[in-house]
RNA sequence: GGCGCCGUGGCCAAGUGGUAAGGCAGAGGUCUGCAAAACCUUUAUCACCGGUUCGAAUCCGGUCGGCGCCUCCA
């Protein structure tokens, strides 16, 4: 069996083989450091650490690339907000708060952690490079990606070009000025008060999408083996992305795998900072170990939306301590053979650890009344990324990549 | 309106053609000085209607209901 990955694009899942053999180039997108980070945000950032320590655990050589856009409308806002505060201060404070939360929860740290800001550059060539390519134009300073011009726009969306077009203001901003509706900003004017950085067309800053372009390029190359983040960045973010990336480069697929993971959804609905229906990674850990909410962030589907409700933590309880105590207490260090095949029969359908989960528990409950596979549990839930299972990473003292 | 996901016991949920895993909660029990833990036992006409089939939770069509995206969002 070999390891398949559900794509978005295709909508199916398909065997995993990377660009060059043994190695994996990810690109998953970062937050937007402008505000607090949720329990979504920690239910992605868990279950693409995963991702990354089972192709590692495969023998591959992972290069796991995550951004960081400190330079956008909500960033501004922010920064406006609080009387023209400086953005990278803004960015400092809300990211150190982030990573101290996926630290805590053994999220491995990134290969690369790159700033959009520190990609003006590559932002402006990528640009300039769309533009003498005609895949896009500039209208006073602005610069707009014409989509109508990329054919296989709508594409991850599922969507024809004619039926985007129709839609209402996929793009709203500068709708005068665009050619046509779908059309959206490489770079963009901005208001005199509002950071700005020196372009061939005016002082002014990237659109949104673009840094991605940049980043991912600047980082991994042309194309990229896995491209990952939540499900609502889909579109525009992602479907931009690709009209850009292949325009840019020429080269096609931009990206092999399309990794979305699902909304947490808080009571059935989804948890977003603009409804203020959020439940704090931070705050649940002054509840729960790390460990015992890695274990819930693990036991949905990364691909469903899952549904965080009072009590669902509580409810992993007695698993959680099996599972910590077969590891504490399981002194005979067998291998288990068939529990390894099972673990990886699961992780290899579309990373489901979920059902890992459930096979690793059964066997716990074996070990501690006596069975054998102490070995193989601990390994397996330290692919799972678990500290207790002496899983390496932050929460056990390794910073390094 | 468009695209997509989903409706399985009190709750969560696996199961993609051969008469329904598991977990949590509940009930009963074993063990224990009591309790806890552990272990054992116990709970389902699979949203509805129609179709295909020897046979469907599982495939097809329809209905109802829920959710996500289509605007910043992991």
């Amino acid at each position: 069996m070999t390891l398949h990955l559900y794509s978005s694009l295709e909508r199916k899942k398909r065997e995993f083989i990377p660009l060059v053999p043994g190695e994996a180039r990810i690109y998953v997108c970062g937050v937007t450091p402008y505000d607090v980070t949720h329990l979504g945000h920690a239910f992605s950032y868990v279950n693409f650490d995963v991702l990354r320590r089972y192709l590692m655990w495969k023998g591959l050589k992972v290069r796991y690339v995550q951004n960081v856009t400190d330079i956008d409308d909500d960033m501004i806002m922010v920064s406006k907000r609080e009387g023209g505060r400086p953005i990278a201060q803004i960015r400092d404070e809300n990211d150190a708060i982030f990573r101290a939360d996926l630290d805590r929860l053994n999220v491995l740290r990134p290969t690369v952690y790159p700033f959009a800001t520190d990609h003006i550059d590559a932002i402006i060539e990528t640009t300039k490079r769309l533009l003498a390519l005609g895949a896009a134009y500039e209208v006073d300073g602005d610069v707009f990606f014409e989509a109508q011009r990329f054919s296989d726009y709508g594409r991850l969306n599922g969507i024809s070009i004619q039926e985007l077009a129709k839609l209402d203001n996929p793009e709203s901003k500068r709708e005068e000025k665009k050619r046509g509706p779908l059309d959206f900003l490489l770079w963009q004017r901005c208001a005199p008060d509002e950071p700005s950085w020196p372009s061939p067309w005016c002082d002014g800053r990237p659109g949104w999408s673009i840094e991605c372009t940049a980043m991912s390029q600047s980082h991994l190359g042309d194309q990229i083996d896995i491209h990952g983040g939540g499900s609502d960045l889909i579109f525009p973010h992602h479907e931009n992305e690709i009209a850009q990336a292949e325009s840019a480069t020429g080269q096609s697929p931009f990206c092999g795998y399309w990794m979305h993971n699902g909304m947490l959804k808080l009571d059935g609905v989804k948890m977003s900072k603009s409804l203020g229906n959020l439940v704090l990674a931070r705050n649940l850990m002054e509840r729960f170990e790390p460990d015992h909410l890695r274990l819930y962030l693990l036991s949905e589907h990364y691909r469903s939306d899952a549904d965080y409700r009072e009590g669902s933590i509580e409810g992993l309880s007695s698993r959680y301590a099996r599972l910590t105590k077969v590891c504490e207490e399981a002194e005979e260090d067998t291998e288990d053979s068939a529990l390894w095949r099972v673990f990886e029969e699961a992780m290899d359908d579309d990373l489901d650890a979920p059902r890992a989960l459930d096979l690793l528990d059964q066997a716990a409950g074996k070990v501690l009344n006596g069975g054998i596979g102490a070995a193989t549990l601990r390994q397996a839930l330290a692919v799972l990324g678990f500290a207790f299972a002496d899983a390496r990473g932050p929460a056990r003292g390794s910073l390094e990549p």
